[in-house]
DNA sequence: GTCTATACTTAGATAGAC
DNA sequence: GTCTATCTAAGTATAGAC
């Protein structure tokens, strides 16, 4: 397989830089306030040329809200179906969460935030798995208090609370690679945990 | 102090009017994306109409994050400096805070996505209020945690979570009156007060 | 305080050459 | 796969009458 130096990009990778580009662009602006050109000029090519792999500027933000929602439900649930109790399972998911957030941490700050710009048909779908995240996560908390080791809250309510927690970690964390988050997953992993665990009120 | 019923709306009241209209459009399309006429017709003038209350569109949206930052300033950290016990105090400001985002919503949402368009200037504004905010949330836990009430955390981590667990109520809270607030209120301050008590690990 | 009319700028998107 | 050139629509903001 070989490769060039500078070789022509892709049609592949060139989606991915464009969709890379694109969120940090929009995650600093805004997505209405950032024209196609802008993201173009990011990567080096003119405005046009955006229009070979995208047929939309909408498109693009999809693209970047899937990176936030469908990544996170097949990435990181599974973490919920493996052995162990409701608070071991909890705590492994509270960890990738915070680590897949900071790996995508741009992708995170325009997924959970201009999710109004999308066509409803998309709006629909990233909603999906939104919802869906948000469902894994109350069931696990349901578990834990029916086995006694959470105390009894309103699942919905806790599940909310904590997922909001968990994605605000996108507008402050600051790092590129996984020691970056052991402090915070340290942290909001004993506030949270400490929270749920059943105990003397 | 004679009013008539449908008589010609003060310059402060049409900019209050403004202002509440533009947080609702924008909280739902983003800034960017919402025109000035939009405004407008959400209150039944013309565009051109809007510039003899305020200058820009940006400023509009200044006056929109100033009612989610310097009001909680005024309103909710007084709390803080009454006679009590740290959690005693933070109690109070959970269930302040919490109502006051109920009440205003949408400001809320506009005021914690939209401040990448502010000015510079406004900007700093802006977020003077929320790190003045975040500082005096840090204080009170590191007192509890000096009083021995509250667990050993970094509290500036912690302080980081928990406004994020309470803000995140804007993205999904309904209803308009204080007792919608409730339950909200009882289960935030049940799940943050318990992981922060000290206790057995 | 609100209007009509408009100046000026920039946006997303397309056509067709290379 | 990228380019130049351009279309069409919409945006913020201003001028000046009422």
């Amino acid at each position: 397989m070989e490769e060039r130096v500078a070789r022509r990009k892709s049609s592949a990778e060139r989606q991915t830089e464009i969709v890379s580009a694109a969120a940090r662009i929009v995650a600093d602006h805004g997505y209405a306030a950032v024209g196609m050109r802008d993201i173009a000029d990011a990567i080096g090519i003119r405005g046009a040329s955006l229009y070979h792999h995208f047929s939309s500027k909408e498109e693009i933000l999809y693209a970047i809200c899937l990176t936030v929602t469908q990544e996170p439900v097949e990435q990181n649930l599974p973490l919920l179906d493996a052995a162990g109790t409701p608070t071991e399972r909890l705590t492994a998911l509270i960890g990738a969460h915070i680590r897949h957030l900071l790996h995508r941490r741009v992708e995170y700050l325009v997924g959970l935030h201009e999710r109004p710009a999308l066509t409803p048909e998309h709006r629909a779908d990233v909603d999906g798995y939104l919802h869906y995240y948000n469902r894994r996560v109350r069931d696990v908390l349901t578990a834990g208090m029916r086995s006694g080791e959470f105390r009894a809250l309103d699942p919905g309510l806790a599940a909310l609370g904590i997922l909001d927690m968990l994605n605000g970690v996108s507008g402050w964390i600051r790092g590129t690679d996984d020691t970056d988050a052991d402090d915070v997953v340290a942290s909001h992993t004993a506030l949270l945990l400490g929270g749920l665990r059943a105990g003397p009120t």
